[in-house]
DNA sequence: ACCAATTTTTAGGTTCGACATATTTTTTCT
DNA sequence: AGAAAAAATATGTCGAACCTAAAAATTGGT
């Protein structure tokens, strides 16, 4: 049991942590993201207003939390990419894998959340953020993995380009769970979409930071 | 003289806009965007916090004014297109113009400009916000000249793509501006750049939404 | 099992942007 | 000149973000 390993202190704070955030998630799809305050949120969980504060330092913390995955999962299937993969073929792979999952990280994530973030401004303007920090992730793992110069511009015209496609395809999703489609229709749809979208950057990108057959 | 075909009214609102907008920038560029409260601007101005509020609904606005321009350029850009001239020719043919004129719309603002924006992760996330605005007066544009179908995606993707050309090159401006360069150090040097980023696209891009050659 | 040190939580307050409403001042048009 | 329209003002509310000091809980050492 972790409990016992990471100690009472840890404990109670994850699970501090996890109900506030569970009220809050509730909350913001029950009224909507701007109506709920930071103290509606705190007296639900039984907390002081700080407490919220601590945990997530802003409001759309508390919305769009597990950012961390979101931001570095395209660098990340990056570095993983198989010996012979470029970096596009690593990421459409990766995403069609994702869309068989219906998998939160493209943008399946119910009507109700789909509702809750395009429907306050802050909450998209936070995910603009974590797009661009999506790219900044992938920017950097491009050049460290092509040996670019410093001031290089393609890993980032290439990362710019590659994550601009996940961002197409998460729109795709978002927009067609508003419209009241299911995960199974959308899924196949997209990943149809990713296959057209993915091939567009096919001639630029192709054989872009693509692993020797033989390395690692 | 435009006064006397406006009316005294308009007039005099167009200077209050002005004066508000004039010290609002002098007091950013001064203090900080952060530091500087609404209240300051209006004791600069000699006006109420409220004529601000309504000449500049948020905050963001006194300092990135004149958002259509930006907004809508790339657009308009290609809507003017030359005959047998694509998207992607129209819109570098545009960006390298703009950086012989060192157009601010491209980035050049001045150290001190560019440190308020950088320096404020508010106005950070407006000029994000502006970027979007900006691929969907694209996409829109793109989907129009070409007549595609409503779902198609592709008309999004190329805008996405060439939005987020110019948006890299954008960025290329703005840190070589901190790093203290001249306007006439960045100018070829970005002009440079635009070209192998263009270049990066013109495989998939290179005849998208091409005028026909005897059109209009 | 207790004590001291550390960490978490709390309480209370301040600042500021955004917004609402009613009132006063200024401009326009007849 | 006077009525109508529009702009600017005064005032107040709300909520997020931030700060500080104090209280409560947990830890590790004895």
């Amino acid at each position: 049991m972790t409990t016992q390993t990471i100690g009472l202190r840890e404990s109670k704070k994850r699970e501090t942590r996890q109900a506030i955030s569970d009220h809050a998630t509730r909350l913001f799809i029950e009224h909507g993201f701007d109506r709920t305050t930071i103290a509606d949120i705190a007296a639900a969980s039984r907390v002081a207003k700080m407490t919220v504060t601590n945990y997530f330092p802003r409001k759309e913390d508390l919305a769009l939390d597990h950012h961390e995955e979101f931001t570095a999962g395209p660098a990340r299937a990056v570095t993983a990419r198989l010996p012979g993969e470029s970096a596009l073929t690593a990421l459409r792979r990766d995403f069609l894998d994702a869309a068989r999952r219906h998998d939160p990280v493209i943008g399946f994530s119910g009507l109700p959340f789909a509702r809750m973030i395009t429907g306050s401004p802050t909450l998209v303007a936070r995910l603009r953020e974590l797009h661009e920090l999506r790219e900044d992730a992938l920017a950097a793992v491009l050049a460290a993995e092509t040996g670019a110069a410093p001031d290089d511009v393609i890993p980032r015209a290439a990362a710019v380009q590659l994550v601009g496609a996940l961002r197409v395809l998460f729109r795709e999703v978002l927009n067609r769970t508003l419209d009241g489609e299911s995960p199974e229709e959308i899924a196949p749809a997209v990943a149809a979409r990713a296959v057209t979208v993915f091939g567009l950057l096919e001639p630029a990108l192709g054989d872009y930071a693509t692993r020797p057959a033989g390395q690692r």
